[in-house]
DNA sequence: TATATAGTGTTTTTT
DNA sequence: ACACTATATA
């Protein structure tokens, strides 16, 4: 048992105790992925279980293929044999073997967060519901929350409830009856189904607990009340159910996440047992105890307090800056020196903010002084127009009868079939009960349609009958090729020829390399395989930890992953915690959480930052520093000069580059830029003694560059 | 039917 | 400030 060493006490009590419920307390950076993966060798090797009766679940498809990847380093191949996943990905196994009980077709897809709203709009035209007083989003946030906690559309509360509740009612049950037509479930369909389904039919519901005989879940305290019942069931049959979390890092209850769940878990599952690791590997003592004195201000906890027999290490930094620019150059000087002095490389640092909007002015203060960076999250590639075009079109040639791809294909190129002929067109297949592909069949028994569009839609049904033909006989890429060049896409995009263009072509073009790997990679490579792929994947998952550049995302997108050095920007009241949280009490313990994970993030260094003065959504504002900062206890929290004056000192800036001559640039000159690398100036313009450029980058777009301060050279 | 303009709402979002 | 959406107009 090799592998049990190393591990301390309660980390070993927490692999080895596998019989009955079991709760592990797992605080930030206490090893916990460590246990996980232990504990499933050990029920392996030790306890003689089959791999395929362990079901692990986990958050993020990132953290089911690190542990897949530890385990499989631990046992070896048989760790593929664990039925390890998401909540959502588990289920879509699930529902994929038991199709025959569901309302779907075996090729249903999955809708994201747009389709959804693009549906909930349907809705509310055929309702006559107005936008503006009903927003579609806060009708979309009701109606996963009925689904969270496994509301059906007909036990909505509609004659009891107020106004609000009546019309959710009203749209939740056309909302779902237009899933089912479409084929298609949402995110929060695919636990909720599942559920039902084990209700509803016992004999499913007693294979699977038959199945699993150890259930473990980590992330306890993000699982909403669906994701409780799905996991209370499994379990119910053998009780070995092993959840891992943390209480203190629960910062998804805007998601349905109930930290209920965990606090109450040993009331849930008599005779659980509950392991505490406290003792963390990661952060220095200074950081540590900044944390927990940030912490400890939560009341809805269990009491706990994280240790480390590491060395205090330095002191958190805290700095003011005059505006939020002083707060971007400190932020940039602080690095670069670390970066000199110390030896650090640029991707230990990450930077985390509350909100994305405070990204904006970090990236120019880098792009200014040249120090390479990445944005994690934030535009995401499966949510950008021309992939989201693409997997329509592939959607189609998946299911025909999938309405909402059709719509939004359709005339993507343009092919003059617009709303009325759409709406003529599905006017008729409303009528019949058939899809809108469908109804291409029988466009001459169609009112009001002039031969003209009659010519459109038909060459439109040919071009996807076609594409289907051609999908048997084709791999993969070669289809995502065909489909670019058949539908015109491809050339419509050509025909632009401007800059925006350009990058659309290169996601495809990078769309293409994803395929491919799908191809080589995947055991099962087809069309129906990468379209659950790409549905159930995030842009987190494609974070790539190796790239020398400082990372910048959310505070949300950071947890689960550590850094050597953390900054925490946009410290201030109204920002951080954020302003829509103060009204109530609970949603600033959340706030609190979510500051706790950041911090907790950090392994050698950490830094807090924030500004007397933000410009913001267009209006400038004095900001108060947040409660946050001051709630750290002084002795592990050291202040920087408040000024940028006092930062200079430490560190002179950046050599001044001689002036710059009205004429030193020309458009069409190219240029080699430290971070960007080499492009094309588009356009000059005069701007105070300096010039203002405009320089093309392939990949990467158009940035614009103050000719004396940005890092270029002419080539 | 395609394009220009006005209007709107701006936390976080593992899936 | 800005990006996205709904509506008016050519």
């Amino acid at each position: 048992m090799d592998y049990l060493q190393g591990l301390n006490p309660n980390q070993k009590l927490a692999v080895t105790t596998t019989e009955g419920p079991l709760l592990v307390i797992a605080g930030a950076g206490s090893g916990k992925t460590r246990v996980l993966t232990t504990r499933i060798a050990y029920l392996i090797r030790e306890r003689q279980v089959p791999p395929y009766r362990i079901a692990a679940v986990t958050f993020t498809n990132k953290a089911a293929q690190e542990m897949r990847e530890r385990l499989h380093a631990l046992i070896g191949p048989s760790a593929e044999q664990v039925a390890m996943g998401t909540f959502h990905s588990l289920c879509v196994r699930i529902l994929r073997s038991e199709v025959a009980y569901s309302a779907y077709q075996p090729n249903f897809q999955i809708f994201d967060q747009t389709e959804q709203l693009a549906l909930i709009r349907e809705v509310c035209r055929e309702l006559n519901l107005d936008p503006k007083r009903i927003p579609p989003k806060a009708l979309l946030a009701s109606i996963s929350k009925a689904k969270d906690e496994l509301i059906t559309p007909e036990e909505y509360p509609a004659a009891g409830g107020d106004f609000w509740e009546q019309t959710v009612a009203k749209v939740y049950g056309k909302y779902q009856q237009k899933l089912v037509q479409n084929n298609a479930l949402d995110f929060d369909d695919l636990i909720m189904v599942v559920v039902r389904m084990f209700q509803q039919h016992p004999q499913i519901k007693n294979k699977y607990q038959e199945r699993f005989e150890h259930i473990l879940v980590d992330e306890y305290q993000d699982t909403n009340r669906a994701q409780y019942e799905l996991v209370h069931i499994l379990a119910q049959r053998t009780g070995n159910i092993c959840v891992v979390g943390d209480e203190d890092q629960s910062i998804y209850a805007f998601r349905g996440a109930d930290i209920r769940n965990i606090l109450e878990f040993e009331k849930d599952f008599p005779g659980a047992q509950v392991v505490k690791l406290e003792e963390n590997y990661r952060s220095t003592q200074n950081i540590l105890g900044a944390a927990n004195s940030v912490i400890s201000n939560n009341t809805e906890r269990k009491a706990k307090q994280l240790w480390t027999k590491r060395d205090p290490g330095e002191k958190a930094v805290f700095y003011q800056g005059d505006n939020e620019r002083g707060e971007a150059r400190f932020v940039a000087d602080t690095i670069r020196r670390l970066q000199k002095e110390r030896g650090w490389s640029y991707r230990d640092f990450t930077i985390l903010y509350r909100t994305h909007a405070l990204s904006r002015v970090l990236e120019e203060e880098f792009m200014r002084s040249g120090v390479p960076y990445r944005i994690v999250a934030g535009l995401r590639f499966y949510e950008r127009k021309e992939i989201k075009d693409l997997l329509a079109y592939l959607r189609l040639i998946n299911n025909p009868h999938s309405d909402l791809s059709f719509v939004r294909v359709v005339n993507t190129p343009k092919r003059g079939i617009g709303a009325s002929t759409i709406a003529r067109l599905s006017a008729y297949a409303q009528e019949f009960g058939i899809s809108l592909f469908e109804a291409l069949s029988y466009l001459d028994g169609i009112d009001g349609l002039s031969p003209r569009f009659v010519k459109a839609l038909r060459g439109f049904k040919n071009l996807i009958d076609s594409l289907c033909e051609q999908s048997g006989e084709l791999d993969l890429t070669e289809l995502v090729q065909a489909v670019l060049e058949q539908s015109g896409y491809l050339a419509e995009l050509q025909a632009e020829g401007d800059e925006e263009a350009q990058i659309r072509m290169e996601n495809l073009q990078e769309f293409l390399s994803l395929t491919k790997q799908f191809e080589t990679e995947g055991s099962a490579a087809d069309l129906g395989a990468l379209l659950e792929y790409v549905a159930l994947i995030s842009d987190v998952d494609t974070y790539d930890a190796e790239a020398n550049a400082v990372s910048m995302m959310t505070v949300h997108a950071s947890k689960g992953l550590e850094f050597p050095v953390v900054f925490i920007v946009g410290l201030e009241e109204g920002i951080f915690p954020h302003a829509r949280s103060t009204f109530e009490e609970g949603q600033v313990e959340e706030e609190r959480r979510l500051m706790y994970v950041a911090m907790t993030r950090a392994q050698e260094r950490l830094f807090l930052t924030c500004a007397q003065q933000r410009t913001l959504y267009g209006a400038t504002r004095p900001n108060a520093v947040s409660s946050f900062v001051r709630e750290i206890d002084g002795q592990y929290l050291e202040e920087q000069g408040s000024s940028f004056m006092s930062v200079q000192r430490i560190l002179p800036p950046t050599a001044p580059k001689p002036g710059v001559s009205p004429d030193a640039y020309q458009v069409g000159d190219k240029v080699e830029h430290k971070v960007w690398g080499r492009g094309m100036v588009v356009s000059v313009s005069d701007s105070g003694g300096d010039l203002l450029l405009s320089i093309a980058f392939p990949g990467k777009g158009i940035k614009k560059v103050m000719a004396h301060l940005a890092p270029i050279t002419k080539v």
